[in-house]
DNA sequence: TATTGTTATACTCTATAACTATA
DNA sequence: TATAGTTATAGAGTATAACAATA
């Protein structure tokens, strides 16, 4: 948790963490204004701003459900993508940083221990 | 990271993150105003008015400071103190769920990283 | 005159309630 | 009639600017 808050207050982001987490969501597989809703734990109107905030940014795209014409889904523009790349390997870099300082056995552990994090997170 | 996402979710809390952030950085000694809104990345205002709330629940205290009348020293009330041990536990429930999952072998590659982690995030 | 903290005001993100469009 | 999403309005948390008290 605390190294986890460390890299949030470090990275100096372009993006507010509320908007960047909907990039997460959505950097897999489009999604509709309920789902990312439901998923980031917001109200649908919070969430109906929050997007249309990164439409108009073009980070994100609506397009138009093809059998359901209330549904809105939305997707990762190029723009999009780019920022969520830059983003993570900002994020990245403090930790790469410190971990350049630890010995072969430990950094060893540490990805042992990732790969058993994974799968705990998984559940 | 998702992992920490994953709790700050998961946990129902009677206080909100910002309010719990504060009590975190008082666990171990009182600070002042300035000091706080330093650490939590906020600016004086923005502290005075989330310090307010706390003193009003009355799960932080108001001292002044010994030789110098402008500061004002904050610090854990009991309440507060009590508040704190209940966050963490219910925390800390979410993780230990998981980890009884988990063999003996991978439980210790997970107690050697924290070990590992620990110097990292104290740098 | 500089520093610590508070108050005044505005902007953003959140929510609930009301509304529009589609099933 | 029910559901997906948006708009209207209000409540927090944040910021900058202005102020009060103390060094």
């Amino acid at each position: 948790m605390r190294i986890s808050r460390r890299v949030r207050f470090e990275a100096a982001s372009e993006i507010a963490p509320h908007q960047f987490s909907v990039l997460v969501q959505l950097k897999a597989e489009p999604a509709t204004l309920g789902d990312l809703a439901d998923r980031e734990q917001v109200k649908a109107p919070s969430m109906s701003r929050t997007v249309a905030g990164l439409v108009e940014r073009e980070l994100l795209a609506r397009k138009h459900h093809p059998t359901d014409g209330r549904v809105v889904l939305l997707s990762l523009t190029p723009a999009g993508q780019g920022l969520l790349r830059r983003e993570r390997a900002q994020r990245d870099a403090w930790m790469s940083e410190r971990l350049e300082g630890l010995s072969p056995a430990e950094q060893d552990i540490l990805a042992k221990a990732t790969e058993i994090l994974e799968r705990v997170v998984a559940r």
